[in-house]
DNA sequence: CCAAAAGTGTTGTGGGTACACCCATGA
DNA sequence: TCATGGGTGTACCCACAACACTTTTGG
């Protein structure tokens, strides 16, 4: 085992993963169940260790990798909030640097040797679960679907929920899933496809779904939506 | 001096602070001088070492009182963005959590030993400036500049910046000192005024400023805006 | 009196909501 | 033919920008 030596106060920086995708209509976050103590048997955040000379966003995408056979082009990838209460890991300090990944529908993660025990629940029954998640995550999982809850107001952040191409109509049931409410098809056709820079036609259609065929557009995940869709 | 031995990788955790207030109807931030290396006589944000039992919150109040002078009610705190890069501290691997500080005219720091070399300066000047920040500062700044000007489309930290009682007009001015545009008096005031719970009355009247007595009233720094007042 | 800032009125414009309606496909 | 979702039109309402105008103080 390794052994390091400082001078200063210890820290062990760690990086929790709040994954948010659509499955079947459902916003849904992606948990492990938990082999070791603390915590053994409960679900939890995927997550880990920052290694010595690795950026912390780096780290992030390793665990990702690891824990979800999830690779840097399949999701979207921000900072969220860091947590560095005292005693928020019984072992040692440790403080831990939250991101939120937003990604269209994800791979069931069966791959990795880690990742056996992943998978993905719908955020609503994490978040109000008789069996609440490890640590702090909770907290973490709450800040982060808060996060990108707003994120949908103001910005094309949606569509990272989307396959590449995708119709209006799926945007839309993106944020009817992740806002839990209904939204006008009409109203809201035109609202996005009118916002400048936001969605960019491909000149194709899709039949997926049935009915009158779609036109397929490209989203602008970066893009500032304005004016903005406001939930009230 | 002390000895700390860990079996994980070895990080030192430090509070950086964007302390921003208005002087004089300027957008000003609170920064250092630094006495030793590295960057030994450059320009810095305020910041330290997060102590063994110490939640990092804690710490950020805590180099605020240490380094400014500037107490827990005197500020509006709120954490910013952690930065991590390998290299960014050419002595140690230290990841540094960023906080924004945002408060009414504060006092000159001149009391504490620490504060001796603390001092406002213009927003504009410091990020435009030709000896540009130590470390990774000027990009801490840029994060903190840009959420503290979005914050005000969104929300009552306008009300930050101002004392306790304040007039529309004052409150006026902090969006055009923070934002650096002029908004048109009679607009602004009724927008401001229609909130619901974004502002209320006290009864009292001023003729600070001269001309007719303004209405003084209270603000909510954390309700939010709505509808948002938007920058374009 | 004038200057200065507070606050109100008014009008045109643009976006939102609600909902009627038509379009293009599969079954 | 019908059902299904895509997409457009329209009417009402509210918010906002622009700017004229009145109010209340100090000098």
């Amino acid at each position: 085992m390794p052994k390091f030596v400082s001078e200063f106060p210890i820290f062990s920086v760690t990086v929790d993963l709040v994954v948010l995708t659509i499955r079947d209509g459902v916003f849904s976050v992606l948990v492990i169940r938990r082999g070791e103590k603390p915590y053994a048997g409960r679900l939890a955040l995927p997550g880990g260790f920052t290694q010595e000379r690795e950026d912390i966003e780096d780290a992030a995408y390793r665990e990702l990798k690891e824990e979800a056979g999830i690779g840097k082009g399949d999701v979207h990838l921000e900072q969220l909030q860091t947590f560095g209460a005292p005693r928020r890991d019984p072992r040692s300090r440790v403080v831990s640097v939250a991101w939120l990944a937003l990604g269209a529908d994800l791979p069931d993660p069966v791959a990795g040797s880690d990742a056996a025990a992943a998978e993905f629940r719908p955020v609503d029954e994490v978040l109000g679960s008789a069996s609440p998640l490890a640590f702090d995550h909770a907290d973490i999982l709450s800040v982060g679907v808060e996060r990108a809850r707003s994120k949908l107001e103001y910005t094309g952040a949606a569509a990272n929920y989307c396959p590449p191409e995708f119709t209006v109509g799926e945007l839309r049931s993106v944020y009817e899933a992740v806002w839990g409410v209904e939204l006008d098809p009409a109203n809201f056709h035109r609202k996005v496809t009118r916002a400048e820079g936001f969605l960019s036609e491909t000149g194709e259609n899709t039949t997926r779904g049935g009915g009158r065929p779609a036109k397929l557009f490209r989203g602008s995940p970066r893009a500032r939506l304005n004016p903005p869709i406001l939930r009230d």
